[in-house]
DNA sequence: TCTGGGGTCCTAGGACCC
DNA sequence: TCTGGGGTCCTAGGACCC
């Protein structure tokens, strides 16, 4: 017998943060931007109506945007991971087995509720979700991850479904694959959606159908098991302990462009310093560093982006030494006379610190190195993050990210606890 | 004025080994 | 005259995900 699964799906989950703390926006478009407010990564189903597209620059929707009222935010990722935290906390109680996919999402192994009816099992952990986090949230519930998906969109999409759909024992799963597009498919991206679009593949059903030997040599191994999971044969693996990461990166663009080499290297690290931080926490050490810098693509001025990779023969968890390799990078890569627009650092190659092989003749003295890192993070951790970091990093940070629409942090900062009143003042409207 | 950030996996090809 | 076969490891590049 089948293992059924759920995938659960919070609803434009940026937008439906926002609108939790400002119920004023009910039934209001709204839009949240990427960092250095860019582009649009998040929006509200009365802002997907008004045309307005995802990916699109902030200027180019600026005429829609102000005819529509539409309620333009920063992105305000302390928000968005604690209430993602509240959210898979709560799906914790509804399975045993749940895999923390992405902010958003989640899937959940439903094995052993079987004798259940799992439509009315999703409906209620929908109800749940939302009464307790305020969150709206659709479950895609079938016999594979990629099946799960795709019932997911559906239940997503047509309203009649009420935010769940289970495809189990469907003798009419063809009827639903037929109403997906290929490109809709989980792991079908760009590329393969014009290859098999020339190839007359252009809904989930055709995928399906589709010959092995010719998706095996075109798809990759990838690509056919897309394809056996579309037929209801599991491929894709549950993984409910997260692995540590195989590779860090730190980095941003900037709020404006930057020339100066001095205000590069302060830059840079800031971004080791968050990425070591970051691999600490994973209790790893690296033994790869890369950084790198561009110029603005999108501009008409000189164009120049390199990167430069630095093997660390001792394996290093320490930021001082991290940032003293970084700075010898970017006197390598770093041209004078450009407009830089983004830089950032990628740590890699990345090993279990306990295993890390420390060398017989070794010129730091490691273990005093260890107390410092190790007291900062304690620091940092107790007192809030920044509180205590190496001059390097500089403290004018003129190069910071733009976010001026930026919501307080309501759910992790005791000095911006939303007020009742403003819910009050809404329900009366 | 103005276009994100952070990951994963697979494959081909080169270096190197015996 | 003439020069193997099989394996591993590493890296860069390309695809994908949210």
């Amino acid at each position: 017998m089948s293992i059924p699964i759920a995938i659960v799906d919070c609803n434009n989950f940026y937008a439906s943060c926002e609108r939790v703390f400002n119920p004023k926006l009910n039934g209001k478009p709204i839009v949240v931007l990427s960092n250095n407010d860019g582009m649009i990564i998040a929006r509200s189903d009365e802002a997907k109506a008004l045309g307005i597209p995802m990916g699109e620059p902030l200027f180019k929707i600026k005429d829609i945007a102000e005819k529509n009222g539409v309620h333009i935010f920063s992105s305000n990722y302390s928000l968005y991971g604690d209430m993602s935290h509240r959210v898979m906390t709560i799906l914790e109680q509804f399975s045993p087995d749940v895999e923390i996919y992405s902010i958003d999402e989640a899937f959940l192994n439903l094995d052993g509720f079987q004798r259940l009816d799992l439509t009315e099992y999703c409906r209620k952990i929908r109800k749940i979700v939302k009464q307790w986090t305020g969150i709206p949230v659709s479950v895609g519930v079938a016999e594979t991850k990629t099946l799960a998906k795709l019932a997911n969109r559906l239940a997503k999409k047509d309203k009649t479904n009420n935010g769940v759909l289970n495809l189990i024992d469907r003798p009419d799963i063809d009827s639903f694959l037929k109403r997906v597009a290929v490109e809709d498919v989980w792991g079908v991206g760009r590329q393969y959606t014009k290859l098999l679009n020339l190839h007359n593949i252009f809904t989930a059903y055709d995928l399906k159908n589709a010959k092995d030997k010719w998706i095996r040599e075109k798809m990759t191994v990838m690509g056919l098991r897309t394809v056996f999971e579309l037929r209801g044969i599991p491929c894709v693996n549950f993984d409910y302990t997260p692995s540590p990461k195989k590779a860090i990166i730190s980095s941003r663009s900037f709020g404006r462009s930057v020339k100066e080499k001095n205000e590069i290297k302060e830059a840079i690290s800031f971004f080791v310093t968050r990425a070591a931080e970051k691999m600490r926490h994973q209790k790893s050490a690296a033994t790869l560093l890369t950084v790198f810098l561009r110029t603005n693509p999108f501009k008409n001025t000189p164009q120049y982006h390199n990167g430069c990779l630095v093997k660390l023969s001792v394996p290093t968890d320490s930021t001082a030494e991290l940032i003293h390799f970084a700075m010898k990078g970017v006197e390598q890569i770093y041209r004078a006379g450009f407009l830089y627009y983004k830089v950032g650092v990628m740590l890699a190659g990345l090993i279990p610190y306990n295993r890390a092989q420390l060398p017989l003749f070794d010129t730091e003295n490691r273990l005093k190195m260890d107390k410092i890192t190790e007291m900062m993070d304690l620091i940092n951790i107790e007192m809030g993050t920044g509180t205590i970091f190496y001059a390097a990093t500089g403290i004018s940070r003129g190069w910071k990210t733009r976010a001026e629409r930026r919501t307080p942090n309501y759910t992790t900062d005791w000095e911006n606890l939303p007020e009742i009143k403003d819910f009050y003042e809404a329900m009366e409207e």
